[in-house]
Parts: structure tokens; C-alpha cells; sequence
DNA sequence: AATATACGAGACTTGATAGTTTCGGAACTA
DNA sequence: TAGTTCCGAAACTATCAAGTCTCGTATATT
């Protein structure tokens, strides 16, 4: 979409290139070390993480990852790229969506897709997306990418065990179900960015055993269904 | 609390005045225009709807306000006790915490609680809202000032209705009560950052019928409660 | 060896903006 | 009337940071 990706910023297409043909260029001197080019994403998630995009610097990324601004600017063309490729990179390996828990109850499920390190990692793409606020405010297709990339993971996980377990018979299809998918994701997010507390597993839990599950048991059931309650009952 | 409360930026307890006494201090000059602090609060949450926290500065808020920086300055002693005021104003009388609405159950008093203008709705709050991610995660004093105004009054304005409704014997005390106080509120507010949708008033009764009253009719009861549940079952 | 590019470090340039001061004029007090 | 404070407008100062460039060095091609 927007990504503006890497880019040897214009240095194809002069005509003294020894191999003219559209192919590889094949040019003399150092060659960029391309281990860099994570080592300042991660940097840039950081310092994002830390004072968010409006009290992000360069030379802070720089710092925080040993680089020199130059090495930065040989890679992105702009503050504004840095950051939307740093999202992105962000945005891989989350939830692992094709080997998603399947312990038969979703209580399982649910508990299962909280390791460790998606609490801490969970926590800090939480406040990396905070730290973007006003980035949003202005670029509804970034958002939108961003929400993507530390949000939906998480909700369409919900979703997906919240579907097998009514398929399963353990609950009845609710009539709000994408309002249920998101408050696990929600309730995190609000703690983190308006309450300023810990998620710990123990919140995570809570939510789990305190809202969610609750919820799901006792909301009212979608037509379909409430209509055979109501002919049942 | 934090409050930057307006300041006649400290013009007080100068020897030379005429009236030494504690009291009120009787100046020479012209008075001050109190409508334009109002005039240049709105205008500094229309240029936070449109440009977002970051981008705010002082000279469009003035323009706005068609108002002299010296006159916002001599009101407010920066940008950020500008922005937390205007915050303050735009959520004043969303919640009136001395006249909470007391229909007789739960749902009725939750839904009355949804004035028209008590909903956070309407591209302009979003976009003010959304404007303030990071403000958000940036400085925790600011956030503090903004989740005590736009966020707190609702949260504590539900503990007193469940509260209420529990003492009237309508639902168990559930074990994790302050967590259900925060259901809506974080829902509401993940719709408006995360999601950039609007709060509608149908959204929010989705919450108090899908979420909120679902989770507590089954939530796990406190202790209590529950060893009482127990003995009966 | 000669040349070209990458690297980290950091100086430098330039633009933006928070906050201050000045100005001419209006409104209030004594 | 004289003195004081407020007003909008705008010039001014000081700071901060994006982006560029230089330097000494390391690594590549020819």
C-alpha cells in the first residue's frame, strides 16, 4: 500500500553503468550490510515504543542502534518511510494465525495464545501504536495499517476460536459477536494506554474469566437461534 | 488534579497593591474578556480535530481564535495546559456525577446515562480523540489529565450505578467488579482510537446489552457469593 | 594499487515553532 | 486626565530536529 519501501535511493538508470541491460547492476566498493537494515527497524520500534512518533528523532534511532544517521538515509528516504517500514516490520510474526491453540475449550484456546512473550511483545506493540496517535489522526491509510499490524492479529484470533467453539456446540452464536471478538484486545489496550498499568497474565486472565467467557454464556443469542430458545422455552 | 487551572500568572502578593489583605485584590486596567476563554478552547479543539496533537501549534490556534498569542499565553502557561483544558472542556457535562440517573434497573440507568451530547459522536470527537494517541502514551502527567477527564467520570459513574444495582439485589457482586466498570469505557474508546469508527448509540447499547450485562448476570461471583452458590449447588 | 562505496561519528545548515516582547489602541480605575 | 491592564497583530529570540555533508576507516571491484 503506502510502504515506501527501501530504495539505493536512485542510484540505477545512469548510462555509465558498466551493465546497461535492466538487470543487476553490478557496482564496485563496500557492499551494505544488510544485517542493519533490522537493527534499526528494531531501534526505531524502540524509541517509538518509548517517546512515540511526535518524540521520536533520528538521531535517537541512530543512537539506539549504533548506526550513523547517514547508514539511516542510505536506507530510508525520510523520518516518515522509517517509521511506516518499522510498523510493518512489526506486524510479522504476531499471532501465528495457521497454528492457532486447539486445547477443545476455549477457555484453553484462549489462555493457550497468551505465551510470555506475547504479554511483554503484546505490551509493547500496544504502546508503539499509542506513540502514533497523531500519525493516525492524519493518514487514515496508515491506520489502517497499523491496526493491521498490532491489532486485527489479536481480534481475528479471538474470532476464529470464539466460531470453532460455538461450532462446537460450547456456546450459543450471540447476536453482538464481533463486539465479543474485541474486548480482550480492548480492555488491554485500555489499560495500557489510558490506565498506564501492567498487562499481566493475571489481567488477561481476568478479562478471560471475569468479561469475556461471562459474556459469551449469557448474551442474548442471534435470531436464529433465540427464536428456538424462545420455542423451547 | 494536575489541573493547569487558569493563572493570573502569578500577578498576586506584589507589596505595592492597595489591598494587602489576603482577599480579593482590586486591579486598575481593563478587564479581562472571560468569552474568550471559551472562544479560544473551541478553537484549539478545532485545530486538534484537524491536525491532531502534534501538530497544533499556537499560532493556528490564535489565528482560529482570531486572538493574540499574548492573550492565549497570558491565559494558559503553555501549549500542553491549553490542550488539557480544551480536553477538560469539550468532556464537561458528559457525566453529571451528582444527578446519576436512577430508573430502577440496570439497563435503565446505564442507557440514560447516553445523552445526545453525553456520547462521545461525531467525526469531531473522534478526530479530537484520535489526535491525542500521543499525547497519550508521551507524558504520563498528561495522560493522567486526560483520562481523568474524559475517562474516569464514565468509568466511576458506572461503579456507582452496578454498585446500586447489586445492593438492590439485581446481580451477584461479581469477583472482578472494577474490571466491569471499565467495559464500555475501554470499548468505546478502542472504537474511537483503534477502530476510528463512531460511537453511536447504537454501539453503546450494544456494549451494555451484548457485554456488560451478559458478563455480570454470569460472571464468577465474589467469594462470598460464591461459597453461598456453592453450598445451594 | 587505484577507485568506489559503506560504515560510525558527528559537525553543519535550515526550517519550524514555543514562548516573549513590542506596538497602537481600547477599556477600566482613581 | 493619568496610570494600568487588556486586546489583536506581529516581530523577535531561542531551541530543537530533519536532512546533508565531511572525515577517517573498512571492504569491495578492477
Amino acid at each position: 500500500m503506502t510502504s515506501a519501501r527501501h530504495h539505493p535511493v536512485q542510484a540505477a538508470h545512469e548510462g555509465r553503468a558498466p551493465e546497461d541491460s535492466a538487470g543487476q547492476e553490478v557496482r564496485p566498493g563496500r557492499k551494505r550490510d544488510a544485517s542493519r537494515d533490522a537493527d534499526i527497524l528494531e531501534a526505531t520500534l524502540d524509541v517509538l515504543a518509548r517517546v512515540g512518533y511526535s518524540g521520536l528523532t533520528m538521531d535517537m534511532v541512530a543512537a539506539q542502534a549504533k548506526a550513523g544517521k547517514a547508514t539511516v538515509y542510505r536506507r530510508w528516504a525520510s523520518r516518515d518511510a522509517l517509521v511506516i517500514d518499522a510498523i510493518a516490520h512489526m506486524s510479522r510474526g504476531m499471532v501465528d494465525r495457521d497454528h492457532l491453540p486447539d486445547t477443545g475449550t476455549l477457555r484453553g484456546d484462549l489462555i493457550a495464545l497468551i505465551r510470555p512473550q506475547s504479554v511483554v511483545e503484546g505490551e509493547y506493540r500496544i504502546k508503539v501504536m499509542g506513540g502514533l496517535g497523531a500519525l493516525l489522526a492524519q493518514d487514515p491509510g496508515l491506520a489502517d495499517a497499523v491496526n493491521g499490524a498490532a491489532n486485527e492479529p489479536w481480534v481475528e484470533a479471538h474470532e476464529v476460536l470464539i466460531r470453532r467453539a460455538i461450532a462446537r456446540g460450547e456456546y450459543a452464536e450471540p447476536e453482538y459477536f464481533s463486539t465479543l471478538t474485541r474486548v480482550v484486545s480492548s480492555m488491554a489496550m485500555h489499560r495500557v494506554l489510558i490506565q498506564r498499568q501492567e498487562v499481566t497474565r493475571e489481567f488477561l486472565i481476568s478479562l478471560i474469566d471475569g468479561v469475556l467467557l461471562p459474556a459469551l454464556r449469557c448474551a442474548p443469542a442471534a435470531r436464529a437461534a433465540r427464536d428456538d430458545a424462545a420455542a423451547a422455552g
